[in-house]
DNA sequence: ATTCTTTATCGTATTTTTGCGATAGAGAAG
DNA sequence: CTTCTCTATCGCAAAAATACGATAAAGAAT
């Protein structure tokens, strides 16, 4: 068997483990430093700054974009990307909510 | 092919992003909460709040105390699980330092 | 119009994750 | 000491993630 059953849980669990997700592969968080720096948010340079192979970070890049914390149009030649704020925004609001309902709930370890 | 090359990367990349895998299952985020809502933090009921097989819990358990997000401590018929706060508050930081390393490099999208 | 440059997608291989049933192991209860 | 209960681990299968090379596609440059 082996059917990921995601989806008996919560939709908010869902989100905030996709988003996770999202930055959980050290390369995705490289990327989102790149992306972050060059103002101009062109990209192309992402290939040369990292360890991968180009259709391996178009690959992230697209999965990064699927997760909704980037945005991106394609013209041809070349491509933009750049951080989508508000998702981003939104993924740490969700982290924290879920950080201060632990928290409040239970303050110390007890093992 | 596909040898994971994390490696190649920074050991803040790798360590967010590990922590970050840690929660990146919605099972995972639900066994976080059923930790805090019981105060006595004696497990198992885990298993019957969740739609997953016993040594399902148990493998998800198990990858939470390798992220070092929760304690753990088994004494024959019945084990003791509580969340790291410290480890906890330790991804929280980290994940903010990123947050605001992106923000303060670039505020705005352009795409 | 043809070539060049850049990026996305396809196909494929390998590794990792997810999940379950079955079994083992370690105290508690009798 | 034997049984009972609870948890961990093993073995296995299926799915997803990771990575790359090769190819396609879409403008730019000539």
């Amino acid at each position: 068997m082996a059917v990921h059953k995601k989806e008996a849980f919560t939709q908010k669990e869902q989100d905030l483990a996709n988003f996770a997700k999202a930055i959980a592969h050290p390369a995705r968080i490289a990327i989102l430093k790149v992306l972050a720096q060059r103002n101009e948010c062109i990209c192309g340079e992402i290939v040369e700054v990292l360890p991968l192979a180009q259709s391996t970070v178009s690959q992230h890049l697209k999965e990064l974009k699927n997760a909704g914390l980037i945005n991106g149009s394609v013209e041809g030649p070349k491509s933009c990307y750049c951080i989508n704020w508000k998702a981003f925004e939104k993924f740490n609001a969700a982290f924290g909510s879920l950080f201060k309902t632990l928290k409040t709930n239970n303050e110390k370890a007890c093992c």
